[in-house]
DNA sequence: AATGGTCAAGCGGCA
DNA sequence: TGCCGCTTGACCATT
């Protein structure tokens, strides 16, 4: 039997006023004249985004959510180089443990996604090394939450700077010179533009990495539409992981706009995903990308249930009847 | 209060 | 070589 659980992605539709991704940007911290002033207002910024995603786990913990991702944004400029010298775990780190005890004693799983200027392949030094600092960044967050970092933070596999194949080894290549504490954090997703389901498990089987499959993106790209051939791999990547099997769902915006996310999931190719995949394992956690967030989930819970070879056992996660 | 422009990032396409 | 679009939510200035 396995067990399908429902998440999505950092931000609700339905809770008022709970962003986890109020910002600053760089040109108005540089206007403001009292740094000591400009900086008590990023923690308090970086305060209120902590807080608002507490706000959002125990929404979610109403409905019987435990699978969730955070957003990459908790910190604005965290990384940025003329901030160097702020200490921002140290400024928030009671909100960020309140935050980590909250998900562990609800078992729920969390996790980030940076986003895709984080590229370990990049064949200049600086962005590599750029790349290197953001992923230190998530893993510093993870810690002082108290979250095992293992497995926490997806990424893409990067550019193909004119030539995919040497791009691909250049992966593998400076995936050496990443520290092994942020190696164990990564999880690689095949992208809807270069690297495909294929390429993904190539380098996933070669390092180690857990893969994490994307529906949406291998409908865009991909060498072989069969991607039901490849499922043992998928699943054999996850074999040394504490955490289930994750994979992403999301449906394409239109025909025209293929590669962009809908509102909402298309429930019946969601269904006829859930019905390959049936008894491979014990549980796959199933990330809802949709624009209306938490609301799709909802809606497709909603006609998941009406469906009769569909039992529900909590309000997230359910099972096919034989 | 609603709007249109701006911000930040790296890559890729195009001239 | 360099500019612009892509993408995203937030935020700012203008109306």
């Amino acid at each position: 039997m396995t067990l399908f659980r429902l998440g999505y992605v950092a931000m609700s539709v339905h809770v008022q006023n709970a962003s986890p991704s109020q910002t600053m940007t760089y040109s108005r911290f540089q206007k403001l004249q009292d740094r000591e002033a400009a900086i008590a207002k990023l923690e308090r910024i970086s305060k209120s985004n902590i807080n608002n995603t507490l706000r959002l786990l125990k929404h979610n913990k109403a409905l019987d959510i435990e699978f969730f991702r955070l957003s990459s944004k908790l910190v604005p400029l965290a990384t940025h180089e003329d901030l160097k010298d702020w200490d921002y775990i140290h400024a928030l780190k009671n909100e960020l443990r309140e935050l980590g005890s909250y998900a562990k004693s609800e078992n729920m799983r969390i996790d980030f996604h940076p986003d895709h200027f984080v590229v370990i392949n990049s064949p200049k030094e600086d962005k590599f090394k750029a790349s290197i600092n953001v992923l230190k960044y998530h893993y510093k967050l993870l810690h002082s939450m108290g979250i095992d970092p293992t497995h926490r933070c997806v990424l893409h596999l990067g550019g193909s700077y004119d030539d995919k194949a040497k791009s691909l080894e250049r992966f593998i290549e400076n995936w050496g010179s990443v520290p092994r504490g942020i190696q164990k954090m990564i999880m690689i997703e095949n992208d809807d533009t270069i690297y495909t389901m294929d390429d993904c498990l190539y380098v996933c089987e070669k390092l180690g990495i857990p893969f994490i499959f994307d529906l949406h993106h291998h409908m865009a790209n991909h060498e072989d539409s069969n991607w039901l051939k490849n499922w043992d791999r998928v699943l054999n990547t996850w074999e040394h992981s504490p955490l289930p099997v994750k994979m992403h769902i999301s449906s394409p915006k239109s025909e025209a706009e293929f590669k962009s996310h809908a509102d909402y999931i298309d429930p019946e190719m969601f269904l006829n995903f859930v019905k390959s995949v049936n008894q491979s394992t014990d549980q796959i956690d199933c990330m809802i990308e949709a624009k209306k967030k938490d609301d799709a989930l909802f809606i497709l819970r909603k006609t998941l249930g009406e469906q009769s070879n569909i039992e529900f056992n909590t309000e997230a996660t359910f099972q096919l009847k034989d």
